[in-house]
DNA sequence: GGAAATTTGTTGTAAATGCAACAGAGGTCT
DNA sequence: AGACCTCTGTTGCATTTACAACAAATTTCC
């Protein structure tokens, strides 16, 4: 098999990394755009292509998505997804190689305390950082009460990770309502509101925000 | 020091121990109930004894609980925390001990490959992947859109939890409120109906939930 | 190129929510 | 014991929101 490339394995040396994939039983795995990814569970799995989606959907039919994770997005039953029964899938949204690894033997005190071995350990706390934050971004977002402090909330940040007041959504206005949580229809009207008041402007993904206008 | 017994340490050795705490900068500090507790930068964060508030007051003074971080919780401006900046703030709610430890000098490559080393930052994985469980929870519960939802899907998770109809809220109505991200009075309107239909008791923190009637 | 699916956009209406203001109960502290 | 503070509880009202239903634009896929 040829070397991912991928945050879980930063730093080790080819030797190190021959040596890691026979000790530890890691999987590469492709998923089809659009197909449902399963929710591993002995497992954690590193997104090392692509984008996956972590939705849910209720007894009502609501849908909602909780993360998008891109490269270096980790996930499994561990890692936050309370298992299939409460609703939660995985959906590929598009073409991905995703990462499989043991979780138990990363978490073994490795008797050889081999130097990769907490290498991969050192890493996968990097990855479960990030996760952290992406999580706690998206808990403040939801924090605000009304549609259009989410918004505001949500293309504040955006813009500021971009560093640009003009920025690209990660996904449709559709997913965008079930992201923030709030109804699609009402969405769009209160971004019609804003369109309005020259808040923002916005057509299709693509988004300027009028922050002069905000204070 | 006397040893300070933490799932951090969990698996190290006496002898480990007392290596470990020469070789690490740990530091345990107290905070005194109702004290606020700083948000540790270069370091992480580890509630030893008693519990602690992780909360944001946005520019409109409107308040936000974000977690509890009972014992083992972690924290630390690179575990999702965005600053104090942004309204973040973390509150003693008992009288608490925390442990710090360098973020750094845990992840940095150890020359010596303790064993001890990796031990702490498989710790730290256990450790993280309870926050994001926990965050995920939280997330979970304000993806519901109305309040009567999210009301009953964290009564239903605290049920679950304590595998038993009858609970004790972690928190007043009022902060329960905060934790919902939804106006009080709105809430005790709502848990005033449901009282009303039968779905729950609940007097101060004590709740019952009456599952039958949820179907 | 054309059919099918998805996305964007709009509107009416009933219901839920935020906001403000107030009153009484319970707890805490000295 | 009393002052003070926090928590619980209630209500009116204006606003926001969810829900439903629909039309048009755009993208995807064969």
């Amino acid at each position: 098999m040829e070397k991912v490339e991928s945050t879980l394995f930063e730093g080790l040396t080819d030797d190190e990394y021959a040596r890691m994939t026979e000790c530890f039983k890691t999987t590469l795995r492709a998923h089809r755009k659009g197909e449902e990814v399963a929710i591993p569970q002995g497992r954690v799995g590193v997104v090392h292509r692509g984008r996956i989606s972590v939705m849910k959907t209720d007894e009502d039919g609501v849908r909602t998505i909780f993360e998008q994770l891109a490269s270096g997005g980790v996930f499994g039953a561990m890692l936050g997804i309370a298992a299939a029964d409460a609703g939660f899938f995985l959906v590929a949204e598009e073409d991905c190689e995703v990462l499989y690894v043991d979780y138990d033997h990363i978490m073994k005190r490795c008797p050889k305390a081999c130097a990769y071995h907490s290498t991969i350990v050192r890493n996968l706390v990097r990855l479960m950082a990030d996760k952290t934050q992406a999580l706690s971004e998206h808990l403040e977002i939801l924090s605000h009460r009304t549609t259009r402090d989410k918004l505001m909330a949500y293309f504040r940040m955006l813009a500021a990770k971009s560093r640009n007041p003009y920025f690209t959504l990660p996904f449709s206005q559709t997913n965008l309502a079930d992201y923030l949580c709030v109804d699609r229809s009402a969405m769009l009207r209160e971004l019609a509101n804003m369109r309005r008041e020259g808040l923002v402007e916005i057509d299709r993904r693509n988004v300027k925000l009028n922050l002069h206008k905000t204070l």
